[in-house]
DNA sequence: TCTGGGGTCCTAGGACCC
DNA sequence: TCTGGGGTCCTAGGACCC
């Protein structure tokens, strides 16, 4: 039996989400904003249209969107990452094998099913009728091609697309109609260096000696080849691995240059990290603290330093990851440098149940820890994150990003509740 | 004035060991 | 004149994705 996985995508996914509560911006031209309102994360087919690109630097847009009337809204991550939960439940009623693969796509298994585009219609539907979010599906034998097939969906009044349904011929004349940089896994670099090959579709690429590839690109690419000839090398990954790195880093609202205001921030970026940590039910034994000077600021001196260091036993307590990071901060912070932007690696991740015991194990002191670290958490939790935290990440955070146009939390948030009703009317 | 944040995988090269 | 070879582990950096 041939292998069906199904790749649905939420269309303009963020710009959707604000949609939804805001119904008068439906038919206009809207951007989200990364944090601190820097580029363009998220576009409505209007502002595609014009021919704005993703990840555009916001700065540079200004002008063309005044003569366009473009809304730019910050992003709010709250409501986006609440309405993608909802999403994928819902997804999930449709086939028992489904990987979340990103904020607002996910992979479904859906071999063995008979009539895969009414079933696609009706998970178009559900999604719309239950949530509000229009989403696109494609299905095909492979991870790869399904990506592509969800790419067609896209164009596509209907917004489904099954390569299963289509014979050899078809689907080849189809990929031969679609741009190499299309591939899921082919990256600028990789597109031009494909290019100067003479591969510049996709069905060029489907038809190329998968031992070149290999040879020239490495094994990724090639499998990348066996994926769009229909053999799935890619599996499906149902139950989301815990993280082997959590990251969290942030540019600044504005320059920072006394080393205060970069512990404050390192304190509260470690603190973040670590409850993602314990979420996991992890531990780290390394940690990476990094600071840097603004790399687009070219006439100003520059200074990117970063150092790892590993801890004397895997632990998960704020309190240890945070004099680890701070200690790491002072030895390789220098005056003279505005500081665009801090950031907190934590590495050699593993399972809690699995920390090696040692001989002078203080349990006592573990086990008051972990008490300590969970109720911080559970505090976090009922009253809203960052309710209690560590008086070092401090009160007024003058380094904190500015986001100049946030709509409010409509669906997580009380007292955001009455704000949402107000912007009904 | 103004350019995001959080991940993954792969590879090459150095250190070290026997 | 002439100085091995292979394995493992770690790290940094590249490329990519959303």
């Amino acid at each position: 039996m041939q292998r069906a996985i199904a790749l649905v995508d939420c269309n303009n996914f963020y710009v959707s989400c604000e949609r939804l509560f805001q119904p008068a911006l439906e038919g206009k031209p809207v951007v989200i904003l990364s944090n601190n309102d820097g580029c363009v994360v998220s576009r409505s087919q209007e502002v595609k249209n014009l021919g704005i690109a993703m990840a555009a630097p916001w700065f540079k847009l200004k002008e063309l969107a005044k003569q366009h009337g473009i809304i730019a809204l910050s992003s709010n991550y709250t409501l986006y990452a609440d309405l993608s939960n909802r999403v994928m439940r819902v997804l999930a009623q449709f086939s028992p094998d489904q990987e979340v693969y990103s904020i607002d796509e996910c992979f479904l298994d859906v071999t063995g099913i008979d009539e895969l585009t009414r079933y696609a219609q009706s998970m178009r539907q559900r999604v719309k009728q239950h949530v509000g979010i229009p989403v696109c599906v494609g299905i095909a034998a492979s991870k790869t091609l399904a990506k592509l097939a969800n790419h067609v969906a896209k164009k596509r009044s209907s917004g489904i697309c099954n390569f299963n349904a289509l014979s050899d011929d078809e689907l080849n004349r189809l990929l031969g109609r679609i741009e190499v940089g299309e591939v899921w896994g082919v990256g600028r670099r990789t597109h031009s260096r494909l290019q100067e090959m003479g591969i510049t579709t996709v069905l060029a690429l489907k038809c190329a000696s998968g031992e070149r590839i290999r040879a020239e690109f490495g094994i990724t690419l090639a499998r990348t080849v066996a994926e769009l000839g229909g053999t799935a090398c890619l599996s499906l990954d149902e139950c989301a691995r815990p993280r082997a790195q959590i990251i969290c880093s942030r540019s600044f609202g504005i320059p920072v240059t006394q080393l205060a205001d970069l512990e404050e921030a390192v304190i509260a970026y470690t603190s973040r990290a670590a409850e993602k940590l314990r979420r996991q039910q992890s531990m780290a034994c390394c940690v990476q603290v990094a600071i840097r000077t603004n790399p687009n600021q070219l006439i100003a001196p520059q200074y990117q330093p970063s150092l790892t260091q590993a801890l004397t036993e895997p632990s998960n307590d704020t309190r240890v990851l945070c004099h680890a990071t701070l200690s790491g901060l002072r030895q390789i912070y220098r005056t003279g440098y505005a500081y665009q932007k801090a950031g907190i690696v934590l590495s050699g991740i593993i399972a809690s149940d699995d920390k090696p015991r040692s001989l002078f194990d203080d349990s006592e002191a573990q086990q008051k820890s972990a008490t300590l670290m969970a109720t911080l958490d559970l505090i976090n939790r009922r009253m809203g994150s960052g309710t209690l935290h560590l008086l070092g990440e401090g009160i007024t955070k003058s380094w904190a990003m500015k986001r100049g146009n946030v709509s409010p939390r409509y669906t997580t948030e009380l007292s955001d509740i009455a704000l949402a009703h107000a912007a009904q009317n």
